[in-house]
DNA sequence: GCAAAAACCCGAACTCGGCTAGGTTTTCTT
DNA sequence: AAGAAAACCTAGCCGAGTTCGGGTTTTTGC
């Protein structure tokens, strides 16, 4: 997310005293740490993901973890980011197909790791709540998720897969919410299959491509 | 929920001490508990909604509470009962329109308390984790959702509202996980119209009513 | 009506987890 | 090599849920 940042020139020049940023050895611990958290969220959930197993798991202190996120809230924002990021990385991969059809993709991979799903509903859950630190986080990210559903579904209007009168905005983000419940709903019954959901929609918005250049 | 049970008859027969069952002031008690948790929740959320401030508003200890419920969780599970079972009524009284309508009304609704729907997705995402106390009462109730929504569609469809080649079933759990979905949406974003993604799909699948007798 | 039993309810201690303060060690820069 | 800042630890605080023992109030059987 946020690159090491190099205010060193400019603030020599004032002659300010300038932080040194993190050593070598931090960037890395600090890595480790994301990537253990992310274990321990996926197998014990939140409940069972205190900072002391991660700390534990790291041979260190629990004030050594904090040193680094300031707060297990702090912690779980970049762990839900770092989750974001692999899970965009391998959706990146295999980018074929209409946008809805990826996100069930997307949601079936979801299948793999409830303890994520866990998290990143309960975070998105505690995030509701004014002033939280992560609401931020959850703003942008459904934003830019509804952005890209409707760009990509207008598009498959523009080509005539998607009939004129339907609203693509509207459809955008009754895809995303039923991606959100469809999540939930999941936890509590393993035996849904979450990608149907999209499924469903898709049959009902998108009409299948036009036969190969019939002749 | 669970009347006072009267065994002592059979019981005395047989010799055996029986419990006596919660005391006239108990119910009463438990109830204005029930009352003002409800309130505490809507105000504070969930993160505010400390027992403590339970009991101070009830003029009692906080262990005076926990004597009625066991455990926080425990009362939030009868909080979220609480809160079902006033809905439910609410909604009984304009039980108009087709079932999806009726769940897009009852979206809108929810829009007054911000509070409740945080507490119940909170509690939706605390209870995916096996062995949770609440998973009892979630399970029950999705399973009862969806199967009042397919009826519903069903019925439609039968009338043909709903056109026969549309899945019910697929519908009926759309339906509920964009419902679930929206809510947290809505928390983050207190600006989306909850209920109009349900309209989205009502606008899919339902046709409109044919002209009242044409002729 | 009068015990006795059971529910009611409290004060106080205990637990557990996040967090802070402060000091010590390690790493980097010059 | 020296000094500054990051890395990291120990110790302990604090807030919130939970437990426990015991006293009080309400019911109920006789």
């Amino acid at each position: 997310m946020t690159g090491p940042v190099e205010p060193e020139r400019q603030a020599r020049l004032d002659n300010i005293r300038t932080p040194r940023g993190r050593y070598a050895k931090g960037v890395a611990r600090r890595n480790q740490i994301l990537e253990v958290a992310l274990d321990v969220f996926a197998t014990l959930g939140e409940k069972g993901a205190l900072i002391k197993e991660i700390a534990d798991r790291m041979g260190m202190s629990q004030a050594g973890v904090l040193h680094y996120f300031g707060s297990r809230e702090g912690l779980l924002i970049w762990v839900l980011g770092e989750r974001d990021r692999v899970a965009g990385e391998k959706i990146a991969l295999d980018a074929y197909g209409d946008p809805l059809t990826r996100m069930a993709d997307l949601l079936r991979h979801n299948g793999d790791v409830p303890g994520l799903v866990r998290l990143y509903v309960s975070m998105a859950a505690a995030a509701g709540f004014p002033g939280h630190p992560a609401r931020d986080f959850f703003e942008v990210r459904s934003t830019d998720i509804v952005a890209g559903l409707r760009e990509g579904l207008a598009e498959l209007q523009q080509r005539g897969r998607v009939r004129p009168e339907v609203d693509v905005d509207a459809i955008a983000r009754l895809a995303l919410a039923a991606a959100d419940g469809i999540q939930y709903q999941w936890l509590i019954d393993p035996t849904v299959d979450m990608g149907a959901v999209i499924d469903t929609i898709v049959a009902l918005v998108v009409d299948a491509p036009p036969p190969p250049e019939a002749g």
